[in-house]
RNA sequence: GGGCGCUUAGCUCAGUUGGUAGAGCGCCGCCCUUACAAGGCGGUGGUCGGGGGUUCGAGUCCCUCAGCGCCCACCA
């Protein structure tokens, strides 16, 4: 093929030029007739689409499509779906405050309801079917901007193969995954205290806690002796929670309270007799060494309440406010008791706070003034209150949380793995063994998979928790809430001795744990699912290790007994031009759009890949300007070389610098390669950006003269041989991260896409010896160097110059002395032997 | 409290088996060289966080201290 260069090479328009071209061409299809073996799988993680796009979720997208299309090129056919993940109560969120509607499942459907233009002052309750129907048209148009973003970016994925989480085909798999973990007795229900956020009102998971520093305040409170008994102060950073005491306790080992322990005090303002007990947990230094426990304040008093075996005295209502009645106290209490409940009751935590503290202080049972303190809180990571612990019945997968050698298990899967890099699964590790809880899946929320189950109601309407029907796998995705358990009709739900169904979701991360089931066809297509499962890669940010990537191991171990991918590549953050950590609160997101139109795509795409792997990286965009400039500087090398190959037909490679030139690229060939076989995009783009600047400044500025050469000059043949070979491999060895510019130049003098071309391999290079380019280059930098100092142009001619080197340099200086004179203008050349490099020149007076 | 990572030129960062410190940006100077002036060429600039050790030799290995960031932890 004859070489087509346009007159004027430029970036603008290559972005829509080539998407469309690759769309058409259908370049990243993927091919199902490919064995296992030739397949490379990539789990890409489903982006959350309500949240906002940022650099963020650039960065590391492009930094695994540098890989996919790396391992395309070696010939591996690429399964490399998208997904989004829609479902759960970040949509919600979204959905609640974009329309200003609340879901109220208690009430009716109304057939002509549709959504305000814009949301009220106050929210709309409307019934659960308008609500998830809300969802799903919004994360729809949230979808779309996610996929103009990703094709802008050039990501190579196969777009036929998108899913979502709320699909059918994903609600289809995480119930079936569902109903087998019950089945092999993975999943369990159960009535437990539960970490409960009280704004969204759902229990949640473990995996979603963050603590927080929180201002607080130590509060002493004087609990009475009986029967003669002294009386004893704690202190406590939740006084509200006096109703809900059960015990005081201490270490086993405080001499402060031996001879306290098992007898009984009475808690002010009540005056409800509790135990004084003693416990391991009980830390002598904390407060005044003995704590009151209440069902519950925090964790800790779970345990304490579980392992003693106390009683339950529940405040806290699931909407965050005071229960109207108090707990069950026993009979002997204070005479005010009911009335300072009273109080209390209807209020939240807070207001309840202000409220006892007034009533200790009048009563003098509170001591001295409250002490302020920071200290640590547990909030659900996308909440804004403290969360509250409440009993309830909630669905568990087990973990490990509750089973040392299921935790070995797990932990053992995590050194299985290979991380990229290495160090990320310290992080795995230390969640695994820090687990203290199984997976909690369900949530009381509307938009997300529905538990498949229901239940039996008794002769008094009472449902039978331990007896839940289930459907069969075939008529699966289903809605219990629609759907009816086999051998129930319609008027039976809800009626004595008919059927309920589960009212919960399972948590979002109970699906996307299974997206490597959900892409390869796990139970739809078996044929899909063997070529393509377990998967190769699963690349993924830090943050979400203890939740995705955990979650997704334990899925398949219990199903498959396998790992779901043999690697994991873990990015790093993106920080603010700042180098802070972005965030939507800070106001310092960056939003990509702006910056694509601005540097463009590759210009991105480069930025992004010289993010080291697992290192956080600032958004930058003198960087982005790096690789506009290197785009650049492609399509004009590419013109350049395209233009001598067209006067003149490249030869058989001969010189002894062409050949050096070469021998020097396939070293970085082989850099490339090796570094992209372990992930590490970064190191690979650096050595082919290093040499290709090298060969630009040195080769083809030494060789430039020789190549115009005629076309039975074999020194010219070999020229122009050298530089063609260079330029399709360089343009290759770039064609993973300038997509666009590596397409358009490739497509000036080859056939097919770039992205569908071999990767360079050794077999295309001839020897060369390195060390005729190596010299050749310095003392060329030295001419270069003489001509600067002397402030002249470098077309200035040099009528003689010295070139002192050593005598094995200068022999290879030597076999380059046609392309020194030619490219350094020089008249006379004289070598000398010495030490080290250093020339000298005589410049030819320009007047003359 | 436990763990991980980072600390190299003014800025952002490379530096993979230990062998005379690198890139880009910035700054200074030069060059309108027929691939490239929204370019190119040349240059300035660092006791590689502090201390100690191993070694003929340490940015690179070991110990220790400090600062920054992150992860985990039952946080009255």
């Amino acid at each position: 093929m004859s070489p087509s260069v346009p007159a004027k090479p430029t970036l603008d328009g290559l972005e829509a030029k080539w998407a469309a071209r690759w769309d058409a061409d259908h370049t990243y299809s993927f091919d199902r007739t490919k064995t296992r073996e030739q397949i490379f799988s990539i789990d890409t993680p489903p982006p959350t689409v309500s949240g906002s796009l940022h650099m963020g979720s650039v960065f590391g997208y492009v930094q695994t499509d540098t890989i996919a299309r790396q391992r395309r090129m070696l010939g591996l056919e690429l399964f490399y779906p998208m997904g989004w993940d829609d479902n759960g109560l970040a949509t919600e969120r979204r959905v609640q405050n974009y329309y200003g509607v609340r879901c109220d499942p208690s009430l009716p459907v109304d057939p002509d309801f549709a959504p305000p233009e814009k949301p009220g002052d106050r929210e709309i309750p409307i019934a659960r079917q308008s609500f998830v129907d809300l969802c799903d048209r919004l994360v729809v148009e949230d979808e779309k901007k996610f996929e103009e973003l990703w094709r802008t970016l050039g990501l190579s994925v196969d777009w036929a193969m998108t899913y979502s989480t709320i699909g059918e085909r994903s609600r289809r798999a995480s119930q079936r995954a569902f109903l087998r973990m019950l089945a092999r007795d993975e999943a369990y229900s159960a009535e437990a205290p539960t970490l409960w956020d009280v704004d969204d009102r759902t229990a949640v998971a473990q995996a979603e806690l963050e603590d927080r520093e929180t201002n607080a305040a130590y509060h002493s409170l004087t609990f009475h002796g009986v029967d003669g008994g002294e009386n004893i102060v704690i202190e406590t950073t939740r006084p509200e929670l006096l109703p809900a005491c059960v015990a005081l306790v201490a270490h086993p080992d405080d001499a402060r309270f031996a001879g306290r322990f098992g007898q009984t005090v009475r808690t002010p303002l009540f005056g409800v007799s509790v135990p004084v007990l003693a416990h391991p947990l009980a830390d002598p230094e904390k407060g005044s060494g003995i704590a009151m426990i209440c069902t519950f304040g925090d964790t800790t008093d779970v345990v304490w309440w579980r392992e003693l075996q106390l009683p339950l005295r529940n405040v806290m209502g699931r909407d965050g406010r005071f229960l109207p009645n108090p707990p069950e106290w026993g009979t002997d209490v204070d005479d005010a008791a009911g009335t300072h409940y009273e109080e209390l009751a209807g209020k939240n935590a807070k207001q309840a706070q202000r409220r006892i503290v007034e009533l200790l202080a009048e009563t003098r049972e509170l001591v001295g003034e409250p002490k302020p303190i920071t200290h640590p809180v547990k909030f659900y990571e996308r909440g804004s209150r403290p969360l509250e612990i409440v009993t309830s019945r909630q669905w568990y997968f087990r973990n490990g949380g509750r089973d040392q050698s299921l935790r070995e298990t797990f932990l053992q899967r995590g050194a299985e793995l290979r991380w990229h890099p290495a160090h990320m699964r310290q992080r795995y590790d230390s969640w695994v063994e820090g687990l203290n809880t199984d997976w909690l899946v369900s949530r009381q929320r509307f938009f997300g998979v529905p538990i498949p189950v229901w239940y039996p109601l008794d002769a008094a309407g009472e449902p039978q928790w331990d007896a839940p029907m289930l459907p069969s796998e075939d008529r699966l995705p289903i809605d219990p809430a629609s759907d009816l358990p086999e051998g129930f009709s319609a008027d039976q739900r809800g009626v004595p001795t008919g059927f309920i169904a589960d009212a919960d979701v399972m948590d979002t991360w109970a699906t996307s744990s299974l997206t490597p089931q959900i892409v390869t066809g796990w139970g739809d297509d078996d044929d899909l699912f063997g070529r393509t499962f377990p998967m190769d890669l699963r690349p993924q940010g830090p943050e979400i290790i203890r939740t995705w990537l955990f979650d997704t191991i334990v899925r398949a171990h219990f199903e498959h007994g396998t790992l779901p991918w043999r690697d994991t590549a873990i990015n790093g953050w993106v920080l603010d031009p700042d180098r802070k950590k972005m965030s939507k609160s800070k106001g310092n997101v960056v939003t990509p759009m702006p910056l694509l139109e601005k540097h463009g795509s590759d210009a991105i795409r480069y930025w992004a890949a010289s993010g080291r792997p697992g290192t956080d990286t600032a958004v930058d965009e003198g960087q982005m300007k790096v690789g506009r400039r290197l785009s650049i500087k492609l399509l004009n090398a590419s013109k350049f070389v395209l233009g001598v190959i067209s006067e003149a037909p490249a030869g058989e490679i001969t010189e002894p610098v062409d050949r050096s030139m070469l021998h020097a690229l396939a070293v970085t060939v082989t850099e490339c390669t090796d570094a992209f076989e372990k992930y590490d995009y970064a190191r690979a783009l650096e050595r082919a950006e290093r040499f290709f600047w090298h060969f630009c400044d040195d080769y083809v500025e030494l060789v430039k003269h020789r190549a115009y050469g005629a076309a039975d000059d074999p020194g010219a043949g070999s020229a122009r041989g050298a530089l063609s070979t260079a330029l399709s491999v360089l343009q290759r060895l770039f064609a993973p991260f300038l997509v666009y510019v590596g397409e358009e130049v490739w497509s000036w003098w080859q056939e097919g896409s770039i992205h569908r071309s071999e990767w360079p391999t050794l077999t295309e290079f001839v020897e060369g010896d390195p060390l005729v380019f190596a010299a050749t280059a310095a003392a060329m930098g030295a001419i270069r160097k003489v001509k600067s100092d002397a402030k002249v142009s470098m077309r200035a001619e040099i009528t003689q110059a010295t070139v002192t080197d050593t005598e094995v340099r200068l022999a290879a200086l030597e076999l380059a002395r046609r392309d020194v004179l030619a490219a350094g203008v020089i008249t006379q050349l004289d070598t000398v032997v010495g030490d080290a490099l250093a020339v000298t020149a005589t410049l030819a007076d320009p007047r003359a």
